[in-house]
DNA sequence: GTCTATACCCGGATAGAC
DNA sequence: GTCTATCCGGGTATAGAC
């Protein structure tokens, strides 16, 4: 592995991130990396190409979760807990997605299926199977929750460094936190 | 108020919608609107400026709810309910918010406290006066959690026009569910 | 593997006629 | 109130030397 190739991948992360993927130019890119944006191209055929060796991972990680939904329907805190694994490993990355619709015209284009239809079969998966209209609710509302919530557990650990080795890891007591907060929400009310 | 100037707002509210702000050109607007760009900036002296007379109106209804949390702690029900009718409201808008980092940096540029810092407060007064971590988790969860099952039940009643009038409205009694799920979320474990 | 130089395009914005 | 024409800047990408 091109170790500049790395490099690029760890800057352009950041930058993506913080300015979105369509905000960030090759310029920045290039000015962080100490180089001019020429030599940019001989690592990757274009701006694209980054975002793709960004992506690549954390989307073939949700194209298997939503792969398992086919088989049939499992348990929710399986599903949960995947998913909150899944923004705990992608980290600010989770967030790029659906931030730039522009990353998702990117995005779309190498996947078998579009995020937005593998994001349909979750929340139907979550709802049950003779989900009624305040199900789909509670599905989206546990969707939500667990996505952003990992990333905030995250972010709360940004600035302690004395949190031992793994920083930016999630922590156990977060996970099993989150994931009890999400299966609430999928209760029914009746069941208060 | 010019009725151009109304058709303008209503087509560059969809586009920047489904392709994000930084997306759509003013070309884009323009050929819809079925004029040229040129024609724009008689109406609006920038594209910032289209984007600002869109969102003008949720940001202050934003900032004056985040106005309330400087009196004192308001009642979490008052809270998340102001926030699921401005979510609802500002309907797809909300989405925009927080999609385009473009977007917040052209907002910010006109509002008293940034979108950030707001967003910190809700959180802190959500999460209660002596937070510990789990209640601070749980603060983001229900934020999100809102947010995303208020456009989720709008959504859910896009394509449906025999719901009597107010198409596009939130249904009293998907408030009423959102409003209790986010109530959920709030509470302790223990209270389990 | 990185440089200089530059082509090329496109987006936002302006000038001035009508 | 909208047009034609055009400028300007900046962004992606390429050519070709080193």
């Amino acid at each position: 592995m091109s170790q500049t190739r790395e490099r690029i991948l760890a800057i352009a992360r950041e930058l993506f991130v913080r300015h979105g993927y369509t905000g960030t130019t090759n310029a920045d890119i290039a000015r962080e990396l100490g180089t001019t944006t020429a030599a940019l191209y001989y690592h990757f055929p274009s701006k694209a190409a980054i975002l793709d060796g960004l992506l690549a991972e954390p989307l073939a990680a949700y194209h298997r979760i939503t792969g398992y939904l086919d088989a049939g329907p499992p348990a929710p805190a399986e599903l949960l807990g995947a998913f909150i694994d899944l923004a705990a490993d992608s980290r600010e990355l989770a967030a790029l997605i659906d931030r730039d619709p522009s990353v998702l015209a990117v995005i779309d284009k190498r996947l078998p299926r579009t995020i937005e239809r593998m994001t349909e079969q979750v929340i139907a998966a979550l709802a049950g199977p003779d989900a009624d209209r305040g199900a789909v609710l509670r599905a989206h509302a546990a969707f939500a929750a667990i996505k952003h919530a990992t990333m905030a557990a995250i972010a709360l650990d940004a600035g302690a460094v004395d949190r031992a080795l793994d920083a930016g890891a999630l922590d156990p007591a977060d996970r099993a936190e989150i994931l009890r907060i999400a299966l609430r929400i999928l209760q029914p009310p009746a069941a208060d």
